[in-house]
DNA sequence: CCGGATCCTTATAGATACTG
DNA sequence: CAGTATCTATAAGGATCCGG
C-alpha cells in the first residue's frame, strides 16, 4: 500500500470499506468531491458552494484528495492561467456511493430536509433518481436554473451525461424553469402537467421529448 | 427536520448526501455500524473490534447513532441483563452505502491493503462480492472460521442472510477453514479446487451445495 | 480578484485512569 | 462489563493577510 501523506490517521484495518474511509471519510472530503460530480470548478467556486468550510480545510483536502488519486489539479495554459479542480476517473467511480448515500438520506426519518438548496443540489438529485426509460429513447437537452446551466444527454433509455456546461453542439430541446420548481417535481410536490400548463416549465424544441423527460422525474416517493 | 443533538456540527445543506454525513460522517461512525451488520455487539464486543477507538468517543458514537435512528440499543431481560446494540431497519439499510464504499475501495490504487483482517471483515468480503447464482439454487450453510462462526443463506440464486450466528436449525453444509483461506479465495490468490484438493477448506453435508457457493466467490478480479 | 497561507480560538479525538 | 472523568494532542472554524 503506498503510504498516506504523514500527520494522517489511518483507520489501519486492511478492509476495504475502512480504507475507502482513509481517503474520502474526513470532514467536508465527500461534498468536495460532489462539488466535481457535475465538472470542473475553481478553488474560489468551491468556496461558494460551501460557504462554511474554511480556506484552510478547503486547501487541505484538496491536497489530501489530489495525493490519494480522486482529484486531480489542473492548470490552464495561457492566457487563461485559471487552476482547475476535476475527479480523476477512480474519483468519478465514487458515482456508486453518492447515489447509495442520497437514497438513505433521503429515507431519513429527519425529514424535510433544512438548509441551503442550490442548483446542483437539485440537478444531482434529478442524477441519483433518474428511472431509466425505454431502450430506444435517445436525446440531450440543455436545462437552464437560476445560475447555471446543464448539459444532459440520455442515450438508450438511461440518462449518460449531466453536467454543468452549455451544450456541444446542437440540442434537442432547452428547458428553462426554477431551481425549486424542478425541487418540487423531483419531491413529487408537483407535478409536470401542472407545472408546464402554469409555464412554470418552458421549453424550446422537441416538445415530446421534454415530455418524455419530464415523466421519468415524476415519482411516486419524495426524495430531495 | 428533527433537531440535531446540541453540539453537532451540520453541514447545513438540504442535500441528502449532506445530511446523511451529518448522521453518519463522523469519524468512527461508520465503522462502528460496520461492526453491527453481521448481528448484534455489546460494548465490549465494540471495543476490541475497533482497538484504536477510544472508550469516550465509541459511547459519543453509540449515543448519536442512537439518537439519528441508525442505531438501537437493547438490555436484555434477567437473567442475562446484558446490553446490546443493533442497527434499526433503516440503519441497515446502509448496507448499499457499504457495497459501494468497499467496491470502490477496492479498486484503489493503493492497494494492496495492509492492517488488521478479522474474521468478519472476511465474511463481508463475501457478502459484498457474492454473484447471484441461478435462480433454482436455495441453501442454507454454517461456515467456521477462527474465532467466529456465521450463518448464510442463499434463496433463488442470492444471498438472502449472512450473520453470525449458530444456524437456527438444520443446514445443508457445514464448512470450516481459516480466514486467510477464504480471504484468498476472494481475492482469487487460491482456487477452490485447490484450496479443497490441498484440505485447506473442510466440509460435512451437502458437498453439491458447498461446490456450488465455492464457484460463486472465485474471481477474476482482486477484492479484500 | 484568485488562490491560498498564517494566526488564533474552539471543538473533537486520543490516551489513560477510574467508577457504578 | 459498560461506560465516565480527566487531560493532552489534533483538527476544524474564523479572521486576516499576502503574493501573482
Amino acid at each position: 500500500m503506498v503510504d498516506m501523506p504523514v500527520g494522517h490517521r489511518s483507520y489501519g484495518q486492511a478492509c476495504p470499506v475502512a480504507h475507502a474511509l482513509d481517503l474520502i471519510g474526513e470532514r467536508w472530503a465527500l461534498l468536495v468531491i460532489r462539488e466535481l460530480r457535475l465538472g470542473p470548478r475553481r478553488y474560489a467556486d468551491l468556496q461558494s458552494a460551501l460557504p462554511a468550510i474554511s480556506p484552510s480545510v478547503l486547501a487541505q483536502r484538496l491536497r489530501d484528495l489530489e495525493l490519494a488519486g480522486v482529484v486531480r489539479k489542473r492548470t490552464l495554459s495561457a492566457p487563461i492561467r485559471a487552476q482547475l479542480y476535476d475527479l480523476t476517473p477512480w474519483g468519478a467511480d465514487l458515482e456508486a456511493v453518492f447515489v447509495a448515500l442520497a437514497r438513505w438520506g433521503n429515507q431519513s426519518p429527519h425529514t424535510p430536509l433544512t438548509g441551503e438548496l442550490s442548483d446542483d443540489t437539485v440537478m444531482l438529485g434529478l442524477r441519483t433518481f433518474f428511472r431509466a426509460g425505454p431502450a430506444q429513447w435517445n436525446a440531450t437537452f440543455q436545462i437552464h436554473l437560476e445560475h447555471e446551466s446543464y448539459h444532459l444527454r440520455v442515450r438508450r433509455g438511461r440518462l449518460v451525461e449531466l453536467a454543468r456546461a452549455e451544450p456541444p453542439g446542437p440540442v434537442d430541446a432547452v428547458i428553462s424553469t426554477s431551481r425549486a420548481v424542478l425541487h418540487a417535481l423531483l419531491t413529487g410536490a408537483l407535478d409536470n402537467n401542472s407545472a408546464r400548463a402554469s409555464r412554470q416549465i418552458s421549453s424550446t424544441g422537441d416538445s415530446t421529448a421534454v415530455d418524455n423527460l419530464l415523466a421519468t422525474l415524476t415519482r411516486p416517493a419524495s426524495p430531495t
